[in-house]
DNA sequence: TCGATGACCCAAC
DNA sequence: CGTTGGGCCATCG
């Protein structure tokens, strides 16, 4: 076994990005009650990140199956969906919010239900 | 290493 | 209220 050596060099980056930060986004994102939405930049500052309120979009888009995050309570810091109207992610993330008695209006949520 | 991209954020007009 | 332009920072080709 050509063992001797388990060195592999530095460390094995993961590559193809961290699951670390990743998570860790998640579970800011679980954090959130239901009735509140937080916006990506709350979310990044919360997680650690900062401002790469970008990184929260990308995380939440390598969510894989059998999740329990609500990607759906994460919405853009002005309020308004994150996505285009229409969108079938739109849909379903309106759809989860109603029904978690946020008010969603012309693709936007009333600025109270941030606060959480 | 550089350039382009992005589920963003903010200020100005 | 809409559009424009700049900024931020990680990831990918």
């Amino acid at each position: 076994m050509k063992g001797s050596s388990v060195e592999s060099k530095t460390i094995k980056p993961d590559s193809v990005a961290e699951p670390n930060k990743d998570q860790k986004i998640w579970l800011v994102v679980m954090a959130i009650p239901a009735g509140k939405v937080a916006s990506y930049g709350q979310v990044a500052a919360m997680a650690g990140l900062g401002r790469q309120a970008r990184y929260i979009g990308r995380a939440l888009g390598k969510l894989p199956q059998g999740h329990s995050v609500p990607w759906y309570r994460v919405i853009r810091s002005n309020g308004q969906i994150a996505f285009a109207p229409g969108s079938e992610t739109y849909q379903e993330q309106v759809s989860c919010l109603q029904e978690e008695g946020v008010e969603v209006i012309n693709g936007r949520v009333s600025m109270s239900q941030f606060g959480w």
